[in-house]
DNA sequence: CACCGTACCTAA
DNA sequence: TAAGTTAGGTACGGTG
């Protein structure tokens, strides 16, 4: 199954092209290493067959006979009975969304025409699954209330702009009458400027449902009249957030937490047979073993410390398809059958899959360590493996390109063949999963398009999707991708002769699907070896978005779910700008450099998360900022506040402290965490793989600087990111001068210092010594004596010594690179060079890289 | 040949 | 909230 690889590659520029093995021609069956590595969980799995029944490995020619009883393993651990009266549900929850339903009786909110629900899914400690359906939460927004507005004006207020909304919409299908359910009179601030912390009234607008929020924003904004009050235009706050994450705010959720319903106050649905439903009272719609509803307050969430930052036995598959193409022509779903699927089904936090199995067209010899299900027709196939699918009930789907190309391909493929059951893959009854078209694009991760495919419930993580993400690679082959981390290779068969081994007999066959069987494989053990699961879900929990956000969206909407959540504390809510392009701002200096090959040693040092940490030393945040002439109008003493060096005002910290400042504590303080576990592991590549983690941790900080100055988005404030990108010159500049000023001859010490390099937030300097530890210790010295002219937390590091150095230009150079000890070179470090870049080919790579060891290794 | 604009990718 | 930021190198094509 090559075709999808073609189909992905890189986004451009890729330029070596994947190893295939030696020859492709030998059909001879001599057992892989993959084969025995099968063949071991077979044994692996002898002694835990008594507990959890036979793992069934072997060959069932299933014909008309399929049953999801074939296995017992696939369907999760039996539910202990639940008593809500006596029982406390905890959960991890992993996936929330929203629907619009009739009320259910008993529950919060209102009771008339369609309300939204969350419906939250997770697992249980014991391995159960759930589906929650939280009741009660209403959207909502705020506009400042007009002069003179009083509890009076509340009623003709609301049935103004409701009765606006209504005859605003222009097929009212579900026949509502009431779309504004509440305004509410409150006392907030907007975030966006300081005002003297001076309270006002703001009218909290209550919308039915979350899609009338956008209208009536627009009608309060095109200018609106009601009572006594003259036609005026409102501004709007918080009108434009997710409903989920307006509910995870709310309610205090943060992304994959756990979820504690009390005893007591919540309800259990049952299974209910059709007929027998009454809307009000309704039976189970889910999947779930555990299907509750609660209501919004009554649901507990506990923060991800302690004993909650467990993560629950989740249910993983991985997938693979084959299709039989025709000659050099990539298969289409509308002609060529799906010939084999080959799944595997493992425990978050296990070593092993314990379901591992193949469905195939056709007879299929058997493989020791797996099942094998033969099909003779392929409609059988396609509807068997979704409902093998819904029985294991996975929580989190993965696979090699699977969501632009395997499920497309099914879905499509089933189609075709008019499968009516096969596209209910997600966990909600009814829930057909369709195909969608969608495209993403950021200046970070350039356009992408994709397909996204609806599985209410679970988690599509697709491994592909996740290494364009977060790894910059040559080529993202799954066979490249393999080798790189795993040292392993994909099962050596040309895709061109898979058609050909279909068509051969059950041997040929048997090969495809222990080829089949291995790309199901490695999804899986690349997903553990980086440990994307419990990095996902830390970053999930930190910034407080969903899981699913992470793959799909971009660094906005976790700055946004962090400053909401921090707005909230202090009575603070968020304007609705409307995004405007302008003029682009300064950024950061890169010191000229003066290039040469030096054969000193030369030190760095580097300022520590500096935008950062100049945000919190110097409180800046939209809510310190001090707009024009605001400084006048409050009264305030130059005591009370700064001026930056592109002359924007921000009130101290002693007058107010900044939301922006107290996010950035948290963020950094996770990278602190994910830093110490760093330097505590030994095995190198965990070590790297946590220093993924940790660099996620600063990209997240330093997107909050980021997302002030993203004009194109959501809170832009120019004030704040050109402060920080000018202090951060004020700061290089300094550093520059300082070290230059103090390590003199002329002060006792060998040489003059020279500053030769410096981009940003670091600079390189000469200091004249001729030994790495003599660079060390000058060099730590220096860094804490510049520290100390900077206010905390503003700290320069030093962090390594270069020697030999060899400066080419700006933004390119390579040295051996000293750190850990002043004897050895840790490594040689390349910036900017073409061995570090992917638009040239490997050749060039390695011939740059072959001269820069001459020169710097060899001298 | 100088100069400018664009594509691509990287450093920070 | 569709979409973090700017600086800057190299290659290359078009223009005058
Ligand atoms: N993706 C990035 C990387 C950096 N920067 C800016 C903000 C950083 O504070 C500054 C310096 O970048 P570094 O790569 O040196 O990283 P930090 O100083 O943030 O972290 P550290 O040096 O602790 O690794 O550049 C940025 O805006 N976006």
């Amino acid at each position: 199954m090559d075709a999808k690889r073609r189909n992905s590659g890189p986004p451009r520029g890729g330029a070596s092209q994947a190893k295939r093995g030696k020859t492709g021609g030998d059909w001879e069956d001599s057992p892989s290493i993959f084969e025995e590595e099968l063949a071991l969980f077979e044994e692996a799995d002898m002694e835990a067959e008594e507990r959890e029944g036979q793992a069934g490995h072997d060959v069932i020619p299933v014909g008309e006979l399929f049953s999801t009883d074939l296995n017992p393993r696939w369907r999760r651990p039996q539910a202990a009975p639940l008593n809500p009266d006596s029982d406390t549900l905890v959960f991890q929850q992993i996936d929330l969304d929203y629907y619009l339903g009739a009320a259910v009786a008993g529950m919060p909110g209102q009771s008339q025409g369609n309300v939204p629900i969350i419906r939250m899914f997770g697992v249980t400690d014991s391995g159960n699954s759930v589906c929650c359906h939280v009741h009660g939460f209403a959207p909502y927004f705020y506009i400042p209330a007009p002069n003179g507005f009083t509890s009076d004006h509340l009623s003709e207020f609301k049935r103004e702009l409701n009765s606006a909304v209504l005859k605003d919409m222009r097929y009212n299908k579900d026949n509502m009458s009431v779309t504004v359910l509440a305004v509410d009179i409150t006392h907030k601030e907007s975030m966006y400027g300081y005002h003297g912390k001076r309270i006002a009234d703001f009218l909290r607008i209550t919308m039915a449902i979350p899609r009338l929020i956008a209208p009536a924003k627009r009608l309060l904004e095109q200018g609106f009249k009601f009572g006594p009050f003259p036609i005026q235009s409102f501004s709007s706050y918080e009108a434009n957030i997710d409903f989920e994450i307006r509910f995870m705010v709310d309610s205090d959720v943060v992304g994959c937490c756990w979820i504690e319903l009390p005893k007591g106050k919540y309800r259990v649905r049952e299974e209910r047979m059709l007929g027998e439903t009454d809307a009000h009272n309704p039976g189970k719609v889910s999947l779930c073993q555990y299907e509750v509803d609660v209501g919004w307050t009554q649901l507990i969430s506990h923060p991800a410390e302690g004993e909650y930052q467990r993560i629950a036995p989740l249910r993983v598959l991985s997938f693979d398809i084959e299709c039989a193409g025709r000659k050099g022509i990539f298969p289409e779903a509308e002609k060529d059958p799906v010939i084999q699927i080959a799944s595997m089904v493992q425990r978050q936090g296990e070593k092993e899959p314990f379901i591992r199995t193949v469905f195939t067209l056709q007879s299929c010899s058997s493989i020791v360590g797996s099942q094998v299900l033969c099909f003779t027709k392929e409609s059988q196939l396609l509807q068997s493996w979704a409902e093998f699918v819904r029985t294991v009930d996975a929580d989190i789907i993965t696979g090699y390109n699977i969501q632009n190309f395997d499920l497309p391909y099914l879905l499509n493929r089933a189609a075709t063949l008019k499968v009516k059951l096969f596209p209910y893959l997600g966990r909600v009854l009814g829930i057909k999963s369709v195909l969608r078209d969608s495209s993403f694009q950021s200046k970070q991760m350039g356009r992408r398009e994709n397909k996204i495919l609806n599985m209410e419930g679970r988690v599509q993580f697709d491994l592909l999707q996740v290494l364009l993400r977060d790894y910059k690679l040559r080529s993202y082959t799954l066979n490249a991708v393999s080798f790189h981390f795993l040292q392993e290779q994909k099962e050596d068969v040309q895709h061109s002769i898979i058609t050909d081994l279909q068509n051969g007999n059950e041997q040929t066959r048997r090969r495809l699907a222990v080829y089949c069987l291995k790309d199901a494989y490695l999804p899986l053990r690349l997903l553990q070896k980086l440990m994307c699961v419990i990095n996902y879900m830390e970053m999930a929990r930190v910034t407080g978005v969903p899981l699913t956000y992470l793959l799909s969206r971009g660094q906005q909407i976790k700055v946004v779910s962090q400053l909401l959540r921090q707005a909230m504390k202090q009575g603070l809510v968020m304007p609705v700008v409307k995004p405007e392009g302008g003029e682009d701002y300064t950024g950061a200096t890169v010191i000229e450099p003066e290039k040469g090959y030096y054969s000193v040693p030369i030190a760095t040092l580097d300022f520590s998360s500096l935008y950062p940490s100049i945000m919190m030393a110097h409180n800046l945040c939209y809510t310190t900022l001090l707009q024009k002439g605001s400084a006048e109008k409050l009264g305030l003493t130059p005591e009370d506040f700064i001026k930056t060096p592109t002359g924007d005002l921000f009130v101290k910290s002693s007058v107010r402290k900044g939301l922006l400042p107290d996010i950035l504590e948290d963020l950094l303080s996770a990278r602190k965490k994910a830093k110490a576990e760093l330097k505590k592991e030994t095995d190198p590549f965990k070590k790297q793989v946590l220093d993924g983690r940790q660099l996620a941790l600063k990209i997240s900080a330093n997107s909050v600087y980021g997302f002030t100055g993203a004009q194109v988005g959501k809170l832009p404030c120019l004030e704040i990111s050109q402060s920080v990108t000018g202090f951060g010159r004020q700061m290089i500049e300094q550093t520059k001068q300082l070290v230059e000023s103090k390590y003199t001859i002329a002060n006792g010490y060998q040489a003059d210092a020279k500053v030769i390099y410096g981009d940003t937030d670091s600079v390189m300097v000469k200091l004249g010594v001729d030994t790495v530890s003599r660079a060390m210790e000058v060099g730590r010295e220096a860094a804490e004596w510049v520290s100390s002219h900077f206010t905390p937390p503003i700290k320069l590091e030093f962090e390594k010594v270069y020697y030999p150095y060899l400066l080419i230009n700006k933004k390119r150079y390579a040295g051996l690179y000293f750190s850990s000890s002043a004897d050895t070179h840790d490594k040689m470090d390349c910036k900017g060079i073409e061995t570090v870049r992917r638009d040239n080919c490997t050749l060039v790579a390695n011939l740059i890289n072959t001269c820069l060891q001459t020169i710097l290794i060899d001298r």
